[in-house]
DNA sequence: TATTTTTGCTAAACCGATTTAGTAATTAAA
DNA sequence: TTTAATTACTAAATCGGTTTAGCAAAAATA
């Protein structure tokens, strides 16, 4: 019951473990093992069931197939489809994934890569949370692959793969402006990562372009671990009955928050659209059933997590090449559903 | 910029690297190494940032702390969060979770199991797919550590941690019945398990105690990669218009489903609860915002995830203790929102 | 004083693969 | 016939730890 090993192999067949390593490697014929012995050696290999103990084999080469994918939950979605993603590609290429959430929480990311590390993962996928530069600036240092995903830190220099949060913003704005909303407000949160500041930016700059004045009050920006009653306390503001300066429409930049938002709007009896339009950030199952399906900013995670491992693949691969690093900025699309009216 | 190894220090320090391996597992007392160069060598090892290699321990000792987890789809929501309470569960005592997603497909999961013993992971958490017995018994066979979770095959003896099916979908049916509804539908999948076929089993005896007679034609099971119009197909023959025998409420036995078919009758333009009642397995965002929220079983993920990571763990730890094996089989709860009527 | 025990440490084997350097036997070339 | 080249293979080092067995010096005991 005990496991075979490159050993096993050899004592059985009287040859050496050299030779059954070059044959099962491929190597037969680089090493002129003549072919009868390449052949009895993939059929006892076989007839033991030898399975290579990647460890060892890890141990020796100094790459283990491995990679670390740190993102903020799993659980989450998003997170979810994305790390799917990740973890198909990564399989078509022979490389197994360790799951990380680290919750937004730059300690908890320090201490995963260093995990990582002592694993020897041949490289990292990162969603790195706020404050956390000094760790992906140490990763530079020591010419570890790495690529970021979803945001990235403007002031290092690395792969990252992100989508246009700008435009995104800007043309889901635009949408509500065409459609006659003119108090739009966002409601976002305070990451302190530029894919959240951006997407206030573009929605700031699609409202400058039509000549609206940006009323501060209109965009809230809630604390990062923010549960349902801050996003129904901004909610109320906005829309409630005391509200001066009534929104008519909100973007939410994340679905958590629209989610919990929707589930607000509901309890002040209001109607999507036609109390308060809504648009939203990313594209789960609950707005597509919800009271009035909700038009969103749909990412791309197939082509975000397929890129991310081609990219960090190709680093592993050629460890020593010219440092090209590649920023890749990619578009959303726009699905429209019912939550802005006609 | 390279990495400190054991020798690393052990020559810095003009010492063994049998000392300092003692020293930095804490067994420096047991093997009786003085207080003083104890103490050096844990300052020289914090100096030179010594990160053990995992995988050279691993090789020498037989033990990598890594444990594989395989479940259908980690972008399932279901299965997200259920991952994220192995995987932070399994951190708290120091293991690693190699993630997979066999996509209930038994030929993937069998070269999962295969990459995963190749990966020499010390136990695996695994939630089966349809014709994997054999994978499952040679586990067995192997004295491999392992837990099954959500399913499991009755004719196989081994640990596993499910939800009583048969109760949860009894007490939802009777909530319908208690409601006055008369016509009730299943609408499930055929995945061949033992958790589904318990649903639609405790569906039934609740019919049966109330003196219902069981109409087949409202069971309606889907094939495995069923999409949305089989859904809808389904949704149509029950309360379309040219439905024999209407259908007044439904039991969707998974959140898949559910979702789809909400969104089925939406297009026929019916209202949930007052045309036709719904409940449904799993309690995904999706149903808190829907037209009308839905009435869920939910099932405990948390204590599903904690504790199959401590039943693993106590046979990695234990590993030739008698073989007391366990079957824990979780209550679930109703949550009743609105899809029901009152 | 001689012997035993304890203290503090090290050498070397080992885990299971890969890889370098090399060797004996055969064949080809000079 | 001698030398060189080729063929078919192997021994041993290596990766970075853990662990077993053991050794020299000091301390304790007889």
């Amino acid at each position: 019951m005990k496991k075979t090993s490159l050993s096993d192999i050899a004592n059985h067949l009287g040859v050496s473990k050299t030779l059954v390593s070059f044959v099962l490697n491929g190597k037969g014929k680089e090493f002129r093992i003549s072919e009868e012995i390449c052949k009895r050696v993939i059929e006892v290999a076989k007839e033991m069931n030898y399975q290579p103990n990647r460890i060892a084999q890890g141990l020796r080469t100094g790459r283990t197939n491995t990679i670390g994918l740190i993102i903020a939950d799993i659980a989450n979605p998003f997170f979810g489809i994305l790390g799917r993603e990740i973890e198909q590609e990564a399989a078509r290429f022979g490389y197994r994934v360790i799951f990380c959430s680290s919750d937004e929480n730059p300690e908890k990311s320090r201490q995963q890569i260093a995990m990582l590390q002592q694993s020897q993962v041949d490289g990292y996928i990162i969603s790195p949370p706020k404050n956390s530069e000094d760790q992906i600036r140490s990763l530079v240092r020591g010419h570890v692959p790495f690529v970021l995903i979803d945001r990235y830190f403007p002031e290092i220099e690395c792969n990252h793969i992100v989508v246009d949060n700008f435009d995104a913003a800007y043309r889901a704005t635009n949408h509500l402006l065409k459609l006659g909303r003119k108090k739009i407000a966002n409601i976002t949160v305070n990451l302190g990562l530029v894919n959240m500041i951006q997407r206030t930016e573009g929605y700031k700059q699609a409202l400058k372009d039509a000549n609206i004045p940006i009323d501060e009050n209109l965009i809230k920006i809630l604390p990062f671990s923010h549960e349902n009653k801050d996003v129904a306390k901004a909610i109320k503001e906005l829309v409630g009955k005391s509200a001066q300066n009534r929104a008519d429409a909100i973007l939410f930049s994340t679905s958590k928050l629209g989610i919990n938002g929707i589930e607000s709007i509901s309890a002040l009896g209001l109607k999507i659209p036609d109390d308060i339009a809504i648009v939203s950030f990313d594209n789960p199952d609950a707005y597509k059933i919800c009271i009035s399906p909700v038009t969103v900013v749909n990412q791309p995670l197939k082509e975000i997590g397929k890129t991310a491992v081609q990219l960090l693949l190709n680093e592993i691969k050629h460890p020593d090449s010219p440092p090209k690093l590649q920023e890749i900025i990619l578009k959303t699309d726009l699905i429209i559903r019912k939550s802005c009216g006609s």
